[in-house]
DNA sequence: GCCGTTTTCGGCCCGACTGTTTTCAGTCG
């Protein structure tokens, strides 16, 4: 029996409970006990007794013994029988819950998109204790956008709208402190919404500002220390804005950055000492209620080093967090390997992408132009290449404390070859391969294509390995597991590229490649001075997957990189 | 349904907002 179907028939066991109306504490066992077997590293077989593990009981249990057994539930099954399908996708609707529902199914009859409706146009549903006129409204309004509404945008799409949010919350005067929360901040890639947590004396001038300069599609809610509204956009996005008082701003921070296992785990640790953890502070057994200065102060108070918003996701990294001072951060990063220029499609000279390298603190970088099959990015021939290393050789000469690294960014063509021959590529410093064309091709041909890029002597990383673009392509589908043996084998780098469009790899394969101690680069791909930023980025969704800061290449020491670059040579 | 060196029963994270009430339930994050 594969584990990924037992999570999943928990789940459904806890949704159709929650359909039913049922007790919300049952419902979020099966929810726990599916989250429990999911976070379990091993194998359904490897478990000798899984009422072991916390979170799986007596009920629990059977239900997946019975399953091991038989591939049924005869629990699901029943729940099916006494539950329309049809209602699941209404629980997607704003402000009905199973309760509600539940309501609606005993009483009408309600058990689909269209017989909700037509409950709501007779108006039968406002004579229900508990509905009204306008909840009727709401829901025939709802249902009109159920499923165009896009359930969840990605990082790239909402990292514009968090640039723009930002410069608006820096020119209004009476904000003292302002920060993006929620999902964003821990980086997941998708989010459904964007969170802000704000800081101010005045919340009813700053609420005031805030809904004048925004483009609003609707006021979804408009609380004392709630906003919440939809941005008017080619994609509808919901934005939610916490106002208070400067003193409960780190807790409220806190709070709603999540993930929500993260501060129920926090919150069951408080109530371990008689104390009681909420948006507004830390609640002293005494009953005073304590406030801080910083999230750092926030985890001291509990014991606990500074756990990084990135990590604060399943609960679990309480128990990790003896590996948190190893882990990769932008304060370790002293390069950059992967950046376009004039030369081919980038926006900047040489000159200036070395200058922008310095400004940021790093002690070398790489420039690594795309080679000549590249032609819509005006890809570099040998000759090229050529005299582009002499300009190279300049500003090294000009900036001895720094050193730019000549490097290419090579096609790996479709019928397998690389698009410049060894005697070219043992002349540069740096080389990557990467795939740009014949997406389509089938797996095995896209991995004899890796497979040559690997096994070249004088190829050093394979740059965004999947070629996905998040929320829009999957890329071309690599075995990747595959990709990171040969990657071990043969001493390759493989890339993280850090823009927002890929974080390719994504935190499931960095995982795996840390366990073959592959290599990672951290690359900004920048095509501009501006998008060397993403490297913060790209180390923040590094974390997410714990990766160790000696594993990443742009943490080494110029000569330690030296080192790894020329020896093959 | 799960859990427990203070508990085998009575909790289960905590609070805001809305719409329905006239003090609160349901939903949401």
């Amino acid at each position: 029996m594969n584990k990924k179907i037992v999570i999943n028939t928990l789940e459904k066991i806890a949704l159709y409970l929650e359909l039913q109306g049922e007790n919300p504490f049952k419902v979020s066992a099966f929810r726990k006990a599916a989250a429990a077997l999911e976070g379990d590293q091993r194998s359904l077989s490897e478990m000798d007794d899984i009422t072991k593990i916390k979170g799986i009981g007596k009920g629990t249990a059977a239900v997946i013994h019975e399953l091991m057994e038989t591939g049924q539930s005869t629990v699901l099954k029943e729940l099916e029988e006494n539950t329309p399908k049809g209602l699941i996708p209404l629980l997607k609707l704003p402000g009905l819950g199973g309760k509600k529902l539940a309501k609606l199914y005993q009483e009408l009859g309600v058990d689909s998109v269209d017989s909700l409706r037509t409950a709501c146009e007779n108006k039968q549903v406002q004579k229900l204790a508990g509905f009204g006129e306008k909840t009727e409204e709401k829901i025939l309004k709802e249902l009109e956008h159920l499923g165009e509404r896009s359930e969840r945008h990605p990082i790239w799409q909402l990292e514009m709208i968090v640039r723009d949010i930002n410069d608006l919350l820096s020119s209004i005067y009476e904000i003292r402190q302002f920060s993006v929360a929620g999902s964003f901040r821990r980086v997941n890639e998708m989010s459904k919404d964007l969170d802000f947590v704000i800081s101010t004396d005045d919340r009813d001038l700053v609420k005031e500002k805030i809904l004048k300069d925004l483009v609003i599609k609707e006021v979804v809610a408009d609380g004392d220390t709630k906003v919440s509204v939809v941005l008017d956009l080619d994609d509808a996005i919901n934005v939610d804005f916490r106002l208070v008082s400067d003193e409960e701003y780190i807790t409220t921070l806190n709070h709603f950055t999540g993930s929500k296992d993260h501060n129920v785990k926090m919150r069951q640790l408080a109530k371990e000492q008689d104390k009681k953890i909420s948006e507004y502070g830390v609640e002293q057994p005494d009953g005073t209620v304590k406030t801080f200065k910083s999230e750092e102060a926030f985890y001291a108070h509990f014991n606990l080093p500074y756990i990084l918003p990135t990590l604060r996701e399943s609960g679990q990294e309480l128990e990790r967090l003896e590996e948190i001072p190893n882990l990769v951060t932008l304060d370790d990063i002293v390069s950059d390997l992967h950046m376009h220029t004039t030369w081919s499609d980038g926006a900047h000279s040489i000159q200036e992408m070395g200058e922008a390298l310095i400004d940021r603190g790093y002690t070398h970088g790489v420039i690594t132009d795309h080679s000549q099959y590249l032609k819509v990015a005006n890809g570099l021939t040998p000759e090229r290449l050529l005299r582009q290393r002499q300009e190279i050789y300049v500003f090294n000469d000009e900036n001895p404390e720094f050193r730019l690294y000549a490097g290419t960014e090579m096609d790996i063509l479709p019928d397998g070859s690389l698009d410049f021959d060894d005697e070219v590529l043992k002349q540069l410093d740096f080389v990557i391969a990467s795939i740009h064309s014949s997406f389509s091709q089938s797996q095995d041909k896209i991995m004899k294509r890796l497979q040559t890029a690997v096994q070249n002597p004088y190829v050093h990383m394979i740059a965004h390995p999947t070629g996905r673009i998040i929320g829009e392509r999957e890329g071309y589908n690599p075995d990747v597991p595959q990709l990171i043996e040969w990657a071990a084998e043969y001493g390759k780098i493989l890339e993280l590229n850090a823009s927002p469009y890929r974080l390719d790899l994504c935190v499931e394969h960095l995982k795996m490649a840390m366990e073959y101690n592959v290599p990672i680069a951290i690359n900004t791909d920048a095509h501009a001075i501006e998008q060397l930023r993403y490297m913060k980025l790209g180390t923040n969704y590094a974390q997410k997957a714990w990766l160790k800061k000696e594993l990443v290449v742009n943490t080494w020491a110029r000569k330690d990189f030296e080192t790894f670059l020329y020896k093959n040579k």
